[in-house]
DNA sequence: GTCTATAGCTGGATAGAC
DNA sequence: GTCTATCCAGCTATAGAC
């Protein structure tokens, strides 16, 4: 037995335990008051901890925003692997939509940290930035099933999806103005899509 | 001749010249740094005058927020009514497409104070608004001319320019991976509002 | 109207005792 | 690891001389 690796093991897990619920009051506090309000001060003061010892869990304050980043890019990788296979490509593709516009309007925080990059100052690390990549990833694969291979159509893909989200967020928040669109648009974008292939 | 009205009237040129000169320098601030750089401390500096006299012209930092949300309102109605009529509802509308995304994609600060409300702690006054509102009035009167009456298309155009927009400014900055896609997005949403009027 | 000087506050980050 | 106390920089806004 060397070095007492139990004890290791459980001071590691404390210090995630400490980690994770600063995290967890960060995301409530964005939430609120949205990314640009947040400070370390109130954040210690949410954790019921003092400002110095954030920095005993964290080298700064983008060193946080890279953890939250991380988080949210799991929580929408995973949100992707939860959807059940419908057997339908057409079921799949729609659920997939509902998702993702589902994921991105019950968190707008957490929208626009993954997606609209508007933290000033801000760049992801690539550790937190990998689960985005391959989430964004298993939709391209998705479209391919459909039979959607056309780059560009990916691109009118993601375009679509977000343009959903963003107004919602703009111009109706809490709404389904526009969400409730999503069939529509999904209808829309196949039948384009198809068409192009006949050429 | 009462109170040398020629006199009055001069000095309220060059108020609104030096309040016209401050929003300049402003702009040219937000454009580079993003909005949420902007200090009164720098916008003075950038000037050439000192923090306070920019109070002479300005209530507050949102009042400055508040008249340059104004001359974005007034620069995107006075887009719009700059576009020549083609004679075709087709083309008038595709012209309407190209000069939205060009107007929003070519100063992003713009886009995001006019059409993205992503001032913490803004809101413009009914005075700044109203040209703003007037230009949407013109793209629905626009999309009436083309056949597109039903409210739901109208707000799916709105969610096509800003999905292409979003993705273009987050995800590839100063290229044009989505902005060539709005050809493809406009025939596509055309086709799709003629076959729901079939119904 | 324009300046210098500064009030009053809040921010991120650190020193050093325990 | 956690605290109190503090540094230093930045911010909006104002006071008061000229």
């Amino acid at each position: 037995m060397l070095k007492r690796p139990v004890s290791a093991d459980w001071r590691e897990a404390r210090r995630q335990s400490a980690r994770a619920a600063v995290l967890a009051a960060a995301w409530e506090m964005v939430r609120a008051d949205g990314l640009a309000a947040l400070s370390l001060r109130d954040l210690a003061r949410h954790a019921g901890i003092s400002t110095p010892t954030v920095y005993a869990y964290f080298d700064s304050k983008n060193a946080i925003f890279d953890a939250m980043f991380g988080e949210a890019a799991e929580s929408f990788a995973s949100s992707k692997a939860d959807l059940v296979d419908k057997g339908d490509p057409y079921e799949n593709l729609k659920a997939d939509a509902k998702n993702f516009i589902e994921f991105c309007v019950s968190d707008v925080a957490r929208y626009q940290l993954l997606f609209q990059h508007s933290v000033p100052g801000f760049t992801p690390s690539p550790q937190s930035y990998a689960p985005a990549v391959r989430a964004l990833e298993l939709t391209r694969e998705q479209l391919k099933g459909y039979g959607v291979r056309n780059p560009r159509h990916v691109d009118m893909w993601t375009a679509l999806m977000t343009g959903l989200v963003d107004q919602q967020i703009s111009n109706d928040p809490g709404g389904s103005r526009w969400t409730r669109l999503v069939d529509d648009v999904v209808n829309m974008f196949l039948t384009h899509c198809s068409q192009e292939e006949d050429h």
